[in-house]
DNA sequence: GCTTAAACTTTCAGACTTGAAATAACCGCG
DNA sequence: CGCGGTTATTTCAAGTCTGAAAGTTTAAGC
């Protein structure tokens, strides 16, 4: 394990007691994070010769097989619109996704999979399952049901 | 807060029948962590004209003042080797970084702060220590603990 | 000494990402 | 109808990031 980067970083008035608590929790989630970000992207890699944000938006678009809008789906993952073009453009390439418009709104086009598509992501989410089921192996009922807690308390302030 | 993306998206033999939650963790981890990057990057955007990899490598040459091998800091930082190079460019030629060769050994450098990193450095800790404390308000110490040991769980695998 | 493997850094192409600006289309209201 | 504000998408420059390749230096074995 690396060594958390940007602890005891202020000479603070330590006004919260729980304020250095909660920075180095922050450090050791985003360490988990980025670990197994970094696993499931060398897995994607070797085994599926793609990589994790084509995963992203493909599975994102998987979930809802009637589409989505680029701002839905920029939304959907946490990331701008720029870049879902981006992402969206290269898979349309490729022919996994296409853009249609929508009737009624011409501004908006609506993002699906391809038949190819959907049988290209649907051979890779079993496994990437699997991968991130070993990758959390060590955490039981228990420990999913309190991460589950804690995150949703993390995620309450915005 | 946006839907889980790639759900439900695996017709699996369910032989692990944690499987499934397991991966709706790390897809709430994520989701997590990606919202408190987002609201990081705008802080220090807004507030101090920097990004979060600038910062991330100036934390990790804070912490070690005697600096880094560039290899060093990119495993610290979970990034490769490339990416350190070309951040650690641009924070040298901004006069906040600097490199110096290492005696003994003609291959390896040593990045450090220079003493205006150091400042620079200094002024931004202490108000993104308040950041984080801030995103992270709802966890309590009983939540801090739990979350550590969990964490620590989930990282035994690697 | 010589040769081979390993470690360290940089370079490079290509992909990813952001934030701002530019277009285009919708909507409410006077 | 026309105006102004909002929403949707793309484009763009600059930065971030990866993985592979190249170059340099060190270490280890013979």
């Amino acid at each position: 394990m690396t060594e958390s980067p940007l602890l005891d970083a202020a000479p603070e008035p330590a006004q919260d007691p729980l304020s250095k608590r909660r920075l180095k929790a922050w450090i050791r989630l985003l360490n988990v994070t980025r670990q197994a970000e970094n696993q499931l992207r060398e897995y994607l890699r070797v085994n599926h010769d793609t990589t994790l944000p084509r995963f992203d938006v493909m599975a994102a678009l998987w979930r809802r097989r009637d589409g989505l809008s680029m701002s839905d789906l920029s939304r959907a993952l946490l990331v701008s619109n720029g870049n879902a073009t981006a992402v969206v453009d290269r898979l349309e390439r490729d022919g996994l996704v296409i853009r249609t418009p929508v009737a009624n709104d011409r501004r908006t086009v609506r993002a699906t999979l391809t038949d190819e598509g959907m049988r290209v992501f649907e051979a890779m989410a079993a496994a990437h399952e699997r991968e991130v089921n070993g990758l959390f192996a060590g955490l039981d009922a228990a420990d999913l049901e309190a991460l589950r807690t804690i995150l949703q308390k993390a995620s309450a302030q915005g």
